[in-house]
DNA sequence: ATTATCTATAGATCTATAGATAATGC
DNA sequence: ATTATCTATAGATCTATAGATAATGC
């Protein structure tokens, strides 16, 4: 048994401080980010401080600046690391022309629910802050924006979507009432965490092709 | 024309300082609820600084202390006097058991999103906040649960309700369902503030009927 | 005398930077 | 030499209280 690399202080530069958490297996950038993912979701993001952080992740205030720009910069990463899969699978269902519209709807309503609640943390609840609008975080506007397009497409897709197909201000309501159900589902999750995901996600789902006008084909 | 007392210092107590704005006719306490709804809406619970709200309601920092404890204060009576009306509307509405259940249902989601929407200001954004499990906060918490509970009756009078009679598991996920999609138009509202409240709020009431498995009745 | 406001401030933060230090790597 | 971390801290807040002040009311 040589290697063992579990436990010997391999790790370049200066060892933290005792009593402070042992790093993980994890390079420091995940940890604070992941500290981040929780503090801003349960305190708050306005709440939570940059000492708060560092600390949780194991390291002094001031060592978090070697990874990140501040408080802002953190913010930015997760969100935008959490709609780039919603946003990836869109593109692709959206492309999938051969299947029913529907069908595809569900599937994405579904696994967004499970990405914005199966997690450890409750990181839809980051879409909700009122600092959202802040310049730096244009490229995660975008990235929703592109994604609220592609739920678009497939509802104008649907029955309902060909019925309603003049109407572009009918169906902007209609996709705002199917997206915003999906990205409040944290709301929801929060009033019961204990419910399995899987199932919820389901019922989400469900529940957002009825207002998109079509019964769950299930 | 006597009387006029539009202009007159006719306040007791020692005049506000001047280049702050004058006071209004409203009676100071409610300037700064209003200042504090505004900017907890739009920047935030936790950004906003007591001396933010004080200076947005035309007094020095120190002053608000004479008519709120502090922030959290502030927060408590915006949030009991949003959910205040709801409530009583579904208490109401829960004992008109003459009429349909699903018509009840739909009148209490379209007063609620008028309530959560209609306003000058995004009251519902602040059922969001992570602050919420506040001690202090907990007779609201109390109202919302009674709110949410008038919900799950008005939704078990219905058609769909009965059929579920005894699951009460699917039960409760609809009825979250429902009660998540109201409680989150907030965030709908938010991608298109533009358009008209009142059709708005009767396409989200449609939308929650949807939901709770009862075609809407228009 | 009572009231509503003001000014001033102590004490407690919090952010971001400067500079020292303790490892590895060559 | 390079790197990751540390300690220390300046500067900028922010909250909540103490005490002064300028009105009205009696």
């Amino acid at each position: 048994m040589s290697g063992g690399s579990d436990e010997g202080p391999r790790r370049v530069g200066r060892p933290r401080a005792d009593r402070l958490r042992a790093p993980g297996d994890r390079p420091p950038r995940e940890e604070l980010l992941c500290a981040a993912a929780e503090l801003f979701t349960v305190r708050g993001y306005a709440a939570t401080t940059t000492r708060a952080v560092a600390e949780r992740a194991g390291m002094r205030q001031a060592t978090m600046y070697h990874y990140f720009g501040g408080k802002e910069e953190l913010l930015a990463e997760l969100l935008e690391s959490t709609v780039a899969p919603s946003l990836a699978l869109s593109r692709r269902l959206r492309g999938e022309t051969g299947r029913p519209a529907a069908l595809r709807l569900w599937e994405l309503c579904r696994s967004d629910v499970l990405l914005l609640c199966g997690g450890p943390y409750n990181l839809g609840a980051l879409y909700l802050l009122p600092e959202l609008d802040s310049p730096r975080l244009e490229p995660f506007r975008r990235m929703r924006d592109e994604l609220r397009d592609n739920y678009r497409a497939l509802l104008e897709a649907t029955p309902l979507g060909a019925e309603l197909a003049g109407d572009t201000a009918a169906l902007a309501l209609r996709n705002d009432l199917v997206f915003g159900l999906i990205e409040g589902v944290m709301l929801i999750r929060r009033s019961d965490p204990a419910r399995p995901v899987a199932a919820f996600a389901e019922a989400a789902a469900d529940a957002a092709l009825r207002i998109a006008g079509v019964a769950p084909a299930r």
